[in-house]
RNA sequence: GGCGCCGUGGCCGAGAGGUUAGGCAGAGGCCUGCAAAGCCUCGUACAGCGGUUCGAAUCCGCUCGGCGCCUCCA
């Protein structure tokens, strides 16, 4: 199995079964409804578990949620803890409904708080973080390894156009921990006194707390490449823990074709996506897009998404059962994960007539493709128009068909019988 | 300006020096009372310009175009 590893900008071999497999991906900050394209990381993530398992690895699946953050205190003004746990809700519900599972460890920064101080006392024990007015900065000349991950150089990382913040010695120094101000309304004891953690430690302590401090996989969207992974691998690799080997991220969705959403931000959540194609359509359009390029959502990509999942859907309604060799598509995901491929693979077991196969291929992926039966008016139609055909009265049975239509069912004429099918 | 990614047939999208990717949409046909599904047939594409090579969509250079990040966006 190799994975692209943006840390070495190469194809990374992963050790060989059972592993372990120890997987990180950044999960939400929980601030409101998540967009379906805070869903590709936590689709790979869960696709990425079930593969390997299959292939027999002992993999554990770590997904933070990020509960303390400017954007929640900015959001809900004197009411953040209640709206950051509403918003962590609506993310289980919602990628619960994605029907891929949960991941093995799902850490929450409010819970991790004491961990968070002990690690940033380590980091200023050390002379890698000082303290002042209550903040805790890092200090990133400490660091002299700063900016591999995302090829940046320390020195050209200032930037003039900023405001510097007084309070650190160096403009590229990044928070460890904020002062509380008047207008937040959650904080914590610390030595350095009341306040909260900053955005990138909490990935870091989390992270190491469940997997420990060097572990396989750490995977996010690819714009948290910079500051955000850059900034945790410092953390924690000034320490002296390896932290994660292959890092992967994860291209970003494009919202193209009609304009959606509000102001400026034409996004989708994943609750829409979901109530308007389907959970399966929308796993199935993930699977279109190699997982470290960018992909449009638009009406068109995701009704070509549709298409093919009525495709697969039709083809499972046969009786067929040829054999075809199952490794390919091991082969194909071995290699960089590579899902289009995957999925040209399930269409040829699929023109072939290997059904079952091709049923365990799209389970994989979450994809069970089965029918939902009619409702009971539909089929009482379904068989008046039988009956019609029977006494050779087409007439009446193409009016059936049209009712049925118009009930969103189709009706296909089968050796024996009818079929409906949804549309 | 800096770091990086990408341009493949109407659309989506693998591949990566010489061999059919696959899908969606479309056309014709078989089948069907008519349909649907299924099956058969039909597209010789790799942004442009140079170069390397016996041979390039695949390597090199330049140009054009799109995109991400550059302190809080998955």
């Amino acid at each position: 199995m190799r994975l692209y590893n943006t840390l070495t900008r190469r194809l990374e071999e992963l050790p060989p079964p059972p592993g372990p497999i120890r997987m990180y991906v950044c999960g939400p900050t929980v601030y409101a409804r998540a967009h379906v394209g805070n869903a590709r990381p936590f689709v790979l993530g869960t696709w990425l578990r079930s593969w390997l398992r299959r292939r027999g690895y002992d993999v554990t699946f770590v997904h933070n949620i990020t509960d303390i953050n400017d954007k929640i205190y900015k959001a809900a003004p004197g009411a953040s803890a209640d709206l950051a746990e509403r918003a962590t809700q609506w993310y289980l519900e919602d990628t619960d409904d994605l029907g891929l599972g949960r991941p093995d460890h799902l850490p929450r920064a409010t819970e991790t708080v004491p961990q968070i101080v002990r690690f940033i006392s380590e980091l200023v024990e050390r002379g890698f973080a000082y303290d002042v007015e209550g903040d805790v900065y890092f200090r990133v000349a400490r660091y002299p390894e700063y900016g591999q991950l995302s090829g940046q150089r320390p020195d050209r990382l200032l930037d003039e156009d900023e405001e510097p913040n007084p309070l650190k010695e160096d403009p590229r120094d990044f928070a460890l921990w904020k002062a509380n101000k008047p207008d937040e309304d959650t904080w914590w004891d610390s030595p350095w006194g009341r306040g909260r953690p900053g955005w990138h430690i909490e990935c870091s302590v989390m992270a190491e707390e469940l997997l420990g401090p060097v572990f396989e996989i750490h995977g996010g969207g690819l714009d948290l490449v910079f500051p955000h992974h850059e900034n945790e691998l410092a953390q924690s690799r000034a320490l002296g823990h390896d932290f994660a080997r292959i890092w992967t991220h994860n291209g970003m969705l494009r919202f193209t074709g009609a304009k959606m959403g509000k102001s400026e931000g034409n996004v989708v959540t994943i609750r829409d996506a979901l109530d308007r194609w389907g959970r399966e359509a929308l796993l199935l359009y993930f699977m279109t897009g190699h997982w470290s390029k960018p992909i449009d959502f638009s009406d068109d990509t995701m009704e070509q998404a549709a298409a093919q999942l009525a495709t697969f859907r039709d083809a499972l309604l046969l009786d067929a059962q040829a054999d075809v060799d199952e490794s390919e598509l091991d082969t194909a995901l071995a290699e960089d994960f590579n899902t289009p491929d995957a999925l040209a693979i399930l269409h040829r077991w699929r023109a072939a007539g290997a059904n079952a196969q091709l049923r365990r291929g799209l389970e994989l992926f979450g994809i069970s493709a089965a029918l939902p039966s009619a409702p009971a008016g539909v089929v009482e139609l379904a068989e008046e128009r039988e009956a019609a055909r029977a006494a050779r009265d087409f007439e009446r049975a193409d009016r059936l068909r049209e009712s049925i239509g118009a009930e969103g069912w189709e009706v296909r004429d089968v050796e024996g019988g009818f079929q409906l099918v949804p549309r």
